[in-house]
DNA sequence: TTAATAGTTCAGTAAGTATGAACTATTGAA
DNA sequence: TTCAATAGTTCATACTTACTGAACTATTAA
């Protein structure tokens, strides 16, 4: 099993991001751990969106919000535990991220 | 040549704006559009970022931004006339917009 | 008509995405 | 230890999507 890749802040770009959150589901995943405030682990996610997702696919889903730079991934125990690289993410991105997450977060409102 | 759909404000989701926008080329193209202020033709692009690029991609990137809903295409005689979607845009999603470009236009001042 | 201009569409290939199945890593018993 | 359970990761394959040269369409003008 290859070791997690975390980008150093000056690898994340713009692009990388946007192409990160240009799916619902990985957007619900950010959106959660944003919320949660604390870390939590990939099954919590296992059902976003009234769908359940396979656990492969949602392992791909965090793989590519941790190499877009947007979250820390970390092994402990048997689990695996993901929060979002916030303090390093701030200045650079985090108005972006913020207005993306509210936009997304008026959608969703209105969808329902 | 089938007629050129623009989804009305209703149909436009954050997703769609987000995978637009996660391309270089796309950003770039909007941004013009932005400073310019006034409507461009297609060949206005031709070469973004320093390369040039062939007209069908160029096409295909129009045909993204303006099924997103970002931009609207008409066409005058020969050419095609592209302008943002500004007024229909407004409230909902230009915040988000205008933070993505903030946050690309940042990472190209960086880079030089 | 014919040519020029400005794109659009098609076709083929290349690259990316989703997911079941198999595998890895860790913990906790028996 | 060995076995099972938990929590993902990686692989293989099918499927979808993107890039781009070539052919086509639409408009204007000579």
């Amino acid at each position: 099993m290859r070791p997690l890749y975390h980008p150093p802040v000056s690898e994340i770009t713009v692009e990388g991001i946007l192409y990160a959150l240009a799916d619902p589901a990985r957007v619900a995943i950010l959106s959660q751990l944003m919320n949660a405030e604390c870390e939590q682990n990939c099954t919590a996610f296992a059902k976003l969106g009234n769908k359940k997702m396979p656990k492969s696919t949602l392992s791909q889903h965090f793989r590519i919000l941790r190499e877009a730079g947007l979250i820390r991934s970390e092994r402990v125990g048997v689990e695996m535990r993901n929060r979002i690289r916030c303090g390093e993410l701030k200045g650079k991105y985090a108005t972006m991220i913020e207005a993306i997450l509210k936009a997304y977060a008026g959608q969703k409102r209105q969808k329902a």
